[in-house]
RNA sequence: GCGCGGGUAGCUUAGUCGGCUGGAGCACCCGGCUGAUAACCGGGAGGUCGCAGGUUCAAGUCCUGCCUCGCGCACCA
C-alpha cells in the first residue's frame, strides 16, 4: 500500500499500451499463473484458430470470453494454464495456395509437385500469424503463444496417429463408401460448408420412368431429376404406410408435351396422393393398397448389364423405406446406390449391389450402354431420355426448377458420388456420446439439449479420410499381397515395420510418408499407405492430448489436464470442434472431454447482417483498440447481451461504453487519487475515521455488487454482472457518493470525516477494479496499481462483506425524495436555488441520518419529521389483484369497480370491523393494500417505496433571509462559471465586483459566503446598474465582473 | 421443409410465479442544476409488446397457427 499518485486526463490508448509493456517487463502473465501454482487446477483448452486468415472482431469476442473466465478463475485461486494452439491443416489452406498458384485441379497440383505444394501450404498457414499475435496481445488475451501446439508438428501428428490406432484396435475404423458432393473437374469432394457456397437455381429435365414389374402386367412409376443415375438403378423405395394406387389407362390426353406416353390399357402404380399431379391420361382405378404390399416385388432392370447382380437378392426389387414421402415425384424413389446418400444407406441396409456406373472423371464406365460409355454424364440427359422413350419406358418428362449444388470454383454441377473413404464407427458409440453429453454443463443449456443433442441422436459414421495432400496422413498401410490392413500408432512403429531399404519419413507429411513401405507382418509382402489425409477436424479433436504429445513421454501432463474444465467457441463449432472433441474422447478414452462449454452467438453488424468480406461490413478491432481502447471494446461486447445471443456490433456502443463507464470510473479514481496524493493519504497507515451513513451505504451496495457479480459469473450471466457493476459505478458511486462527498475532501485539515471518505473510496475503487479485472484488464490494473501498489491480476477475487439492506432501502428513499423535491419545485414554479424555509417528511422510515444530505439536495433550511400523518396525507385503498383474483374470479372487474368507487376511509373502517362486502364478496385485510397519498393544496408529492408511502412537503413561503440566500446562490453560480471560463485553477483567487438592481437585500453573511465560495480576495457589492456580464433572476438584474487577483 | 433462438419506443435493451400505470439507456424537445466528467436531475414526446386466434377475472408473460429475422440440418428422389 502506498499513497496514490495524482493522475491525468484519460488517454485510454496510451494507458493500455504503456501497461502492455509493463506487463511484458514484469512477465506478469507468467507470474499470475505461477502465483497460483498450488491452487486447484482449472483446465482450459484453446480451440486452435487458423492463421491463414486475418483475425476479425468475432475472434476478439471469443477471446474475451475465454480470457475473462480464465482470469476470473485465477483470481479465485485456481491454477489456470493457457496453452495457445494453431490449426494448420485442411482444405482451406490448400485452396488458398491453389488460388495463388493457379492450380485448379488435382492434376495441376500433381504436375506442380506434391512436395512443393505442401511446402507452400506449410508457409501459407503462417501468413497472418503476426496479425493474430498483435491482436491477441493488444486485446490482452493472456495465452501462451510462445509454446503453442501446432497441428502440423510431427509430435502432434504422432498423437493423432496414436489416437486413430486406438480406434482401429477397437474395431471402430473401417473402409467404406460415403456419398459426397463431388466435382469431377477438380477431382475434389466438398464439405457441406463449401457446398453451401455453390448452390444455384437451375432448370433441368426430370423424368417419370416406368419400371415393369415381373409378376404382373403393370409398371411402377418413379421420378428423378438426375437421369444420369438411371443406369445405376438397382432398387425402388416405397413408403410402407403410404397408400398407392394401380390405374389403367382408358384414353389419351388432349395435350401432350415432350417425350413419353402410355398405351390404352397400360397399368401404372404410384402414390395415390400424387396420381392427379402426375398422370395426364384418363384412367380408371384398379385398386389401392399400402406400400408394404409392393415390397419384395421384382422388376426389369432399365439398363440390363450396367450393374452386376453380384449375388444380391434384393437387386431390382421394391424396398420399403420410411423416409419416402409424397411431397413430390410419385411416392416411389428410384434408387442408385452410389449416387445418393439415402440410396447408399438403403442399399447397404438391404444388400443392393454397390457398383459404380460412373468413373471419377464423371464419364460413364464401359459396359453401361453403348450410346453412353465414356461420355460425361451431364451431357447424356437427352440420350437417356430418348433411350427410355424408344423402349416405351418413359411416361413423362418435365422441366424442374430447383437449387442444385455447383462447384464454387469451376461452376460445374456437383455429382453426389460414393467415394472410397475411411470411417470411424460413431454409430457404435452413440449411447455413450449421449450419456457423456448429458454430463456437460452447456451454456446456454438448449444448445446441449437441442442443437448438439439433436446432432448426436442422428449421429452418422465419421468419414475421416480426404483425398487431399495437405493434412495429417492417414496412418493405415495395406498389404498388396494379402490385403492386410495395419494402422500405425507411432513413428517408432512405422520405422520398426519399414521394409528393408525403404525410406522412413522424417517429416510425417505427404509425400514423404507415402514412400515408406512397410513389411506385412502376415505375409511379408509390401504394404503401401492408403493415400488419404485425415479430416482436419480430427486434428483439433485430438487437441486435448495431442497438445502434450500424449502418450509419448510428456510426464503426466495429459493426466493432470483431462478432462477439460472449460472450453468456449462460437456456436458454429457445435458440429465442428465441440463434436470432434467429444467424438475422439469417447472413442479413445471412453470419457467426456470437457465439463463446461460456452457456446457463443454469432456476431453481426449494427444492422443485424452477418459480417462478411463481400458485404464490406467487417469491423476491424483495431479501429476500436486505437480509439476507445481494448477495455471499452471488451466491456461493450460483454454487456451488450448474453454471450450466446447474436451480438449486433455497434461501433457507437463502444463509444458509449467508453464515455459512460470508463471515463466516469477514471474520473472517480482521479478525484480520489488527487486528494489522496495532496493529503498524503496512505490506506495502510492513515487513521480510519468514522464512517458516515453515506459511507456505510456505499460499502453495503459494494458488498451487494460483489455477491451479485460472483453469483452471476458462476451462472454464466457475465452480461448481467457487468451491467450491475456499471450501474453501481456510474449511478451509485459517481452520481451520488462522489457528488455528495466532494465537500468532505475539500476540507484542508485532516478531518476524521475526510479520512473516512478516503478509506471508503479506496475500498470501493480497489474492489471494483478487482471485479472488473477479468473483463477490462487495463484500467482496473492501472487503478489497482496506483491505489495498492500491486497488479490487480495478482489479487484475489473479492469476498462479499455484510450487506445492510436497511440502509440500502433507506438511501433509495432518500434519493427518491431528492428527486421528488425537484418535481415539487417544477410544479410550484420555484427555482432550485431559492431555499425553502422548511420541508416535512411525512411517515416512512427514520431518515434522520440523512436529513443533512436531504436538506442540501432539496435546498431547504430545516427538514423535520411530521408525525401527524393526516395533516398532509390521506389514505387510499388499492386492491390486491393477486389475492382478489383468486377469490372473485370472473366477478373481479365488479369488485375492482366497487373499490374504486368507494370512499377509502369508510372502506378501511369496514374492513377493520370485518364487515366490508363488495358485490357479494367479503373483503379482508389481505385483499387490499393501503397507500398514503398527499392531500391536495400543498406543495407536496408522495412516493411509494416497498410497502411504505412517504410524502414530502415543502414550505413555499418567502422571507428576506431566504431571498438573500437565494440571490447569493445565483450570484455564486455565475461567478463560478466565469472562473471556469477564465480557466482558473481551484486555488486561484479573484477580484470581484457585483452590481444589483431591483434585487432583494443581500445580507452580510450571504455576501461573505459568496466571497468564500468564489475565493475572492477583494469584493465590492453595489446597488444600481453596473457593467460587464449580467443576468436576471426573479425580476432583479445583476452585473458582475471577475478577474484574476 | 424440419429443429433451435429471436421479434418490446427511432436505436439498444430489462421485464421473476400470469397480477397494480410495460421499466431503463442513447437520440430528440422543454425546464432545472453544476468548480461535476463526454456529468447530473425533473418533465415531455415516442409502444398495435411481430400478426391472428385461444386459455384466464387478468397475457409482453401460457397454448395454437401464421409472418419475419438469424443459425443449424435437410434441400433428397
Amino acid at each position: 500500500m502506498a499513497t496514490p499518485r495524482t493522475t491525468s486526463e484519460l488517454d485510454s490508448v496510451a494507458l493500455e499500451t504503456e501497461l502492455l509493456s509493463t506487463w511484458q517487463d514484469e512477465k506478469l502473465f507468467e507470474a499470475t499463473v505461477e502465483n497460483r501454482a498450488e491452487g486447484e487446477p482449472f483446465i482450459f483448452l484453446e480451440g486452435p484458430p487458423t492463421a491463414n486468415g486475418k483475425p476479425g472482431i468475432h475472434h476478439v469476442v471469443a477471446r474475451t470470453y475465454k480470457d475473462l473466465v480464465c482470469r476470473w478463475k485465477t483470481m479465485q485461486g485456481n491454477f489456470v494454464e493457457r496453452k495457445g494452439g494453431w490449426d494448420t491443416h485442411g482444405l482451406p489452406v490448400e485452396i488458398e495456395v491453389q488460388k495463388r498458384l493457379d492450380l485448379m485441379s488435382n492434376e495441376a497440383i500433381e504436375a506442380f509437385g506434391m512436395e512443393e505444394f505442401n511446402k507452400e501450404c506449410r508457409e501459407s498457414v503462417w501468413t497472418y500469424e503476426a496479425a493474430w499475435r498483435e491482436m491477441t496481445e493488444r486485446m490482452a488475451y493472456w495465452c501462451d503463444l510462445d509454446e503453442p501446439y501446432v497441428t502440423l508438428h510431427n509430435e502432434f501428428i504422432e498423437s493423432c496417429w496414436w489416437a486413430l490406432k486406438q480406434m482401429f484396435d477397437k474395431g471402430l475404423l473401417y473402409r467404406g463408401y460415403k456419398v459426397l458432393p463431388y466435382c469431377p473437374q477438380t477431382g475434389t469432394s466438398y464439405s457441406s460448408h463449401e457446398v453451401a457456397l455453390g448452390y444455384k437455381e437451375v432448370e433441368e429435365p426430370s423424368v417419370y420412368v416406368k419400371f415393369k414389374l415381373e409378376d404382373t402386367n403393370a409398371s411402377i412409376l418413379a421420378w428423378t431429376t438426375t437421369p444420369w443415375t438411371l443406369p445405376g438403378n438397382v432398387g425402388l423405395a416405397v413408403g410402407p404406410d403410404v397408400e398407392y394406387v394401380r390405374v389403367r389407362v382408358t384414353a389419351t390426353p388432349e395435350k401432350w408435351e415432350g417425350h413419353g406416353g402410355a398405351e390404352i390399357g397400360e397399368e401404372l402404380i404410384l402414390a395415390k396422393d400424387l396420381f392427379k399431379e402426375v398422370i395426364r391420361h384418363h384412367c380408371e382405378e384398379v385398386e389401392t393398397f399400402p406400400g408394404s404390399d409392393l415390397i419384395g416385388r421384382s422388376y426389369e432392370p432399365l439398363f440390363p448389364g450396367a450393374v452386376d447382380r453380384n449375388g444380391s437378392e434384393s437387386a431390382w426389387t421394391v424396398i420399403g423405406a420410411d423416409w419416402v414421402t409424397t411431397t413430390d415425384g410419385t411416392g416411389v424413389v428410384h434408387t442408385a446406390v452410389m449416387y445418393g446418400e439415402d440410396d447408399y444407406n438403403l442399399g447397404m441396409e438391404v444388400g443392393l449391389p454397390a457398383q459404380h456406373t460412373v468413373a471419377m472423371d464423371g464419364s460413364f464406365l464401359e459396359g453401361t450402354h453403348s450410346e453412353l460409355d465414356g461420355r460425361y454424364v451431364k451431357d447424356c440427359d437427352e440420350t437417356i431420355i430418348k433411350l427410355m422413350h424408344d423402349s416405351g419406358l418413359l411416361y413423362r418428362e418435365k422441366m424442374y426448377l430447383h437449387d442444385y449444388p455447383h462447384c464454387w470454383r469451376t461452376g460445374h454441377p456437383l455429382l453426389y458420388y460414393a467415394m472410397d473413404s475411411w470411417f470411424v464407427k460413431m454409430t457404435a458409440v452413440k449411447d455413450k456420446l449421449l450419456e457423456f453429453n448429458s454430463q456437460v454443463e452447456w451454456a446456454p443449456d438448449w444448445v446441449g439439449e437441442g442443437r448438439f443433442g439433436e446432432w448426436l441422436r442422428n449421429v452418422k459414421d465419421w468419414a475421416i479420410s480426404r483425398e487431399r495432400y495437405w493434412g495429417t496422413p492417414l496412418p493405415v498401410w495395406i498389404c498388396g499381397e494379402c490385403g492386410k490392413q495395419h494402422c500405425v500408432g507411432s513413428t517408432e512403429e512405422m520405422a520398426s515395420m519399414a521394409k528393408e531399404g525403404s525410406p522412413v519419413a522424417e517429416d510425417l507429411h505427404r509425400p514423404y510418408v507415402d514412400d515408406t513401405i512397410l513389411a506385412c507382418p502376415e505375409c511379408g509382402g509390401d504394404m503401401k499407405r492408403e493415400p488419404f489425409v485425415m479430416d482436419c477436424w480430427f486434428d483439433s479433436g485430438c487437441a486435448s492430448f495431442a497438445q502434450w504429445h500424449h502418450p509419448f513421454g510428456e510426464e503426466g501432463k495429459f493426466e493432470n489436464n483431462f478432462p477439460i474444465d472449460y472450453i468456449c467457441e462460437g456456436v458454429d463449432q457445435t458440429r465442428g470442434w465441440f463434436y470432434t472433441l467429444l467424438a475422439v474422447s469417447t472413442t479413445v478414452f471412453d470419457s467426456i472431454c470437457y465439463k463446461r462449454c460456452l457456446s457463443l452467438g454469432l456476431i453481426l453488424d449494427a444492422e443485424g447482417k452477418k459480417m462478411s468480406k463481400s458485404k464490406g461490413n467487417i469491423v476491424d478491432p483495431w479501429d476500436h483498440f486505437n480509439r476507445e481502447g481494448a477495455d471499452a471494446t471488451r466491456w461493450y461486447m460483454v454487456t451488450a447481451g448474453a454471450p450466446w445471443n447474436p451480438l449486433k456490433f455497434d461501433p457507437n456502443g463502444v463509444r458509449e461504453t467508453y464515455g459512460k463507464m470508463f471515463l466516469t470510473l477514471w474520473n472517480i479514481h482521479r478525484f480520489h487519487s488527487d486528494y489522496a496524493a495532496l493529503d498524503g493519504f496512505d490506506p495502510a497507515s492513515s487513521p480510519r475515521g468514522n464512517n458516515t451513513p453515506l459511507d456505510n451505504w456505499v460499502l453495503s451496495r459494494l458488498a451487494e455488487v460483489v455477491a451479485g457479480t460472483t453469483k452471476q459469473f458462476e451462472e454464466w450471466d457475465f452480461h448481467k454482472a457487468c451491467r450491475d457493476i456499471e450501474e453501481f459505478v456510474v449511478n451509485d458511486v459517481s452520481n451520488w457518493y462522489v457528488r455528495r462527498s466532494r465537500r468532505r475532501l475539500w476540507d484542508e485539515a485532516d478531518s476524521d470525516d475526510k479520512l473516512a471518505c478516503q478509506h471508503t473510496l479506496h475500498t470501493v475503487l480497489v474492489t471494483v477494479s478487482r471485479l472488473m479485472a477479468p473483463v477490462s484488464p487495463f484500467m482496473s490494473d492501472a487503478i489497482h496499481r496506483n491505489l495498492v501498489g500491486e497488479s490487480v491480476h495478482m489479487a484475489d477475487w473479492p469476498e462479499a462483506g455484510d450487506v445492510d439492506s436497511e440502509i440500502i432501502e433507506t438511501m433509495a428513499l432518500v434519493r427518491e425524495l431528492a428527486e421528488t423535491g425537484r418535481r415539487i419545485r417544477v410544479d410550484a414554479d420555484r427555482r432550485q436555488r431559492l431555499p425553502c424555509a422548511e420541508g416535512w417528511i411525512v411517515s416512512g422510515p427514520d431518515l434522520s441520518a440523512f436529513h443533512e444530505i436531504l436538506a442540501e439536495e432539496l435546498n431547504v433550511e430545516i427538514i423535520s419529521l411530521e408525525k401527524d400523518l393526516d395533516r398532509f396525507q390521506k389514505i387510499e385503498v388499492v386492491p390486491n389483484r393477486r389475492s382478489l383474483g383468486a377469490k372473485c374470479r370472473q366477478d373481479l372487474p365488479a369488485v375492482l369497480q366497487g373499490i374504486a368507487d368507494g370512499d377509502s376511509e369508510a372502506m378501511l373502517a369496514s374492513i377493520e370491523a370485518g364487515n366490508l362486502v363488495i358485490s357479494g364478496y367479503e373483503i379482508g385485510k389481505d385483499d387490499i393494500e393501503l397507500r398514503r397519498i398527499e392531500r391536495e393544496g400543498f406543495a407536496a408529492q408522495t412516493v411509494q417505496i416497498a410497502d411504505s408511502s412517504v410524502s414530502l412537503v415543502l414550505d413555499m413561503s418567502d422571507s428576506p433571509e431566504l431571498l438573500s440566500r437565494g440571490l447569493a446562490r445565483d450570484i455564486t453560480r455565475r461567478i463560478q462559471a466565469a472562473r471556469k471560463d477564465l480557466d482558473l485553477a481551484i486555488e486561484d483567487t479573484i477580484s470581484l465586483q457585483v452590481w444589483m438592481k431591483d434585487a432583494p437585500e443581500l445580507y452580510g453573511e450571504d455576501s461573505a459566503w459568496i466571497i468564500n465560495e468564489t475565493r475572492a480576495s477583494s469584493a465590492d457589492f453595489k446597488i444600481g446598474e453596473g457593467q460587464g456580464e449580467s443576468f436576471e433572476v426573479d425580476g432583479a438584474t445583476i452585473w458582475y465582473s471577475v478577474s484574476r487577483s
